[in-house]
DNA sequence: TTGAAAGCGCTAACAT
DNA sequence: ATGTTAGCGCTTTCAA
């Protein structure tokens, strides 16, 4: 008899006592099944409200067997804006399925984001949205074959079939490209995160792609590959800069690597120009110009998480592949006076 | 026997038959419970291993009647960075207690925010850390009583006694004042967020009461109230600058305010001073000089979580309030050259 | 060391 | 229109 004891929560049962009725009574009601009469409706919510009942979600659902109204995301980084606005979008979207989402951080380890899948996976999500880390994702084929549902995010799956959406990454590189050609730039510096990860591998061909185009040789003194932060983004700039035969252009791979290239730019206040793939919020205030390969950050959230609840309904077509465009913007603090 | 039929996922009894068990042992075996034979358990491992069992979290939190190893977040917009970096480090430590956050956003909405509360309660989360948005939390009561444990965020709580980890909004605007005074302002402009938020109310609490004791009059004119975003931060600033005898300083309530302050004074070129409570990312590349009231975001957010896994841990100790201090921070991007 | 029985809180399937 | 029984997948309790 501590009165440190946590009180125990009312059960249905407790209500249906309180109200003199069976518990399946209780349940029809808080369920709104019909067929019971408005009185004895009445007194079973009378009896709910003074005990204060609230029906164990969990309880229900392992007993109907059916969904849990949870959705799990795996990502890189919550602290990131790119991921924390997809996962507001995916949030928001859930809510209207009245479904709760898990969000879940894998900082770009395979071995986390396996770990955390399958957590997920016993937790009995009724399906995950993933931003992959690894190249293999043949381990969640046993799940899949179990009725989990999974859409890839941003990069798409290797080793299982499942629907993705992504960005238009290499056209997006290309057409940057193609824009500071078009400027007389010939000597473009480009500075992108390692190739193990999908998107930089494939705005590193959009950029290829153009320069051979254009019959520009691809120069290995101007490329630094595996930069993660802006620190080292701006060392790269540095270095290529006090090189012979600077580069008159940069290419960033990502926005992180943007923001370390214009430190160092408008540090040494040089003219080079600027492309960087990834919009960002506050790139309208940046102290010097640049050209961003934008696109629409939550368009890509709402496409994945639209698809996963059509999963969820019980859609099973053959998996689809969305791909989001990319378009060119000019940015920098420079326009607001214009 | 439709082959579209969601194979059912196997249960322990269906491990347990398989390695010719029974249902306990299984149980004892996946729980790392002792007291089974090395050699028992290994047919129960290749079972498992070989049906691909999960064990059901839901199912074994349901019997064993402790914790669900969830908790919920309940902030105003995931998708503002500030509230992004709580959640990250709200998550980074759950997963230290291998336990899964649930993240839902209230949008400065009470109604909504009572209603997502009583989900999360219906989930059964182990607690909840709350940026409250309503004025009145009393509602939470009965589920304090019946041992819902929650740890307020960035605004104390009201109607309820609970712990809280907010940070020193008087003193922080207060000492930003105080230093613009000092620099021979006397007509500051004030650009804040609506009262019905705390850190509004006490960040202009400060203010007042720097202004009273430099025996600066409080004048009207001089403040804009229920500011919420740039855009309507940007059209404060110039309307007071357009005024009589206009401010030659600024204090903006919130980062989004002192962004949409930095865009209106950088178009005008306008060199009055610019004082903005929170720090941000990007503050370090914005194109004119600013002082900003910083914090460690990242603190809050620990204090609080730890806080909850203490009363998760069984702490039932007074309840506690936790103050993180501010410092002021010169920025803007002219010191990236000195 | 192992297992059988009961039950967590709820609802499906069947009475009445 | 209401109630009874059984059982979701697991673990507790207790017996062997």
């Amino acid at each position: 008899m501590d009165k440190q004891d946590r009180p125990r929560r009312p059960t249905i049962s407790d209500v249906a006592a309180a109200a003199g009725v069976s518990p399946k009574t209780v349940s029809r009601v808080i369920n709104n099944e019909p067929g019971v009469r408005a009185e004895l409706a009445d007194q079973v919510l009378a009896a709910v409200s003074k005990l204060g009942f609230r029906r164990n979600t969990m309880a229900s659902s392992l007993r109907s067997g059916g969904q849990t109204a949870t959705i799990g995301l795996i990502i890189e980084d919550l602290a990131n804006p790119f991921y924390s606005t997809i996962a507001a979008t995916v949030a928001n979207i859930a809510r209207t399925h009245d479904t709760h989402l898990i969000t879940v951080s894998s900082e770009e380890n395979p071995e986390l984001e396996q770990r955390q899948f399958l957590q997920l996976c016993q937790r009995r999500v009724d399906g995950m949205i993933i931003v992959p880390a690894g190249s293999d994702h043949s381990y969640t084929r046993p799940e899949v074959e179990m009725g989990m549902r999974m859409v890839f995010l941003d990069r798409p799956p290797s080793g299982i079939l499942a629907d993705s959406v992504v960005i238009d990454n290499a056209a997006g590189a290309r057409a940057g490209i193609v824009d500071l050609l078009k400027d007389g730039h010939r000597r473009i510096g480009v500075v992108i995160d390692s190739p193990v990860i999908y998107t930089a591998r494939e705005r590193l061909a959009g950029v290829r792609s153009a320069l051979a185009e254009a019959g520009i040789p691809y120069d290995d003194a101007l490329v630094r590959v595996g930069v993660t932060n802006p620190d080292e983004a701006a060392h790269a700039v540095a270095t290529m800069l006090d090189g012979v035969d600077p580069p008159t252009a940069f290419f960033t791979g990502n926005n992180r690597s943007t923001i370390g290239a214009i430190q160092e730019l408008y540090r040494r206040d040089s003219d080079a120009a600027l492309l960087g793939f990834d919009d960002f919020e506050l790139a309208t205030l940046m102290p010097r110009p640049l050209t961003v390969i934008a696109y629409d950050v939550q368009e890509l959230g709402r496409a994945a998480t639209l698809r996963l609840f059509e999963r969820i309904g019980g859609d099973t077509s053959w998996p689809s592949e969305t791909v989001i465009p990319t378009h060119l913007v000019q940015r920098g603090v420079q326009l607001l006076k214009s």
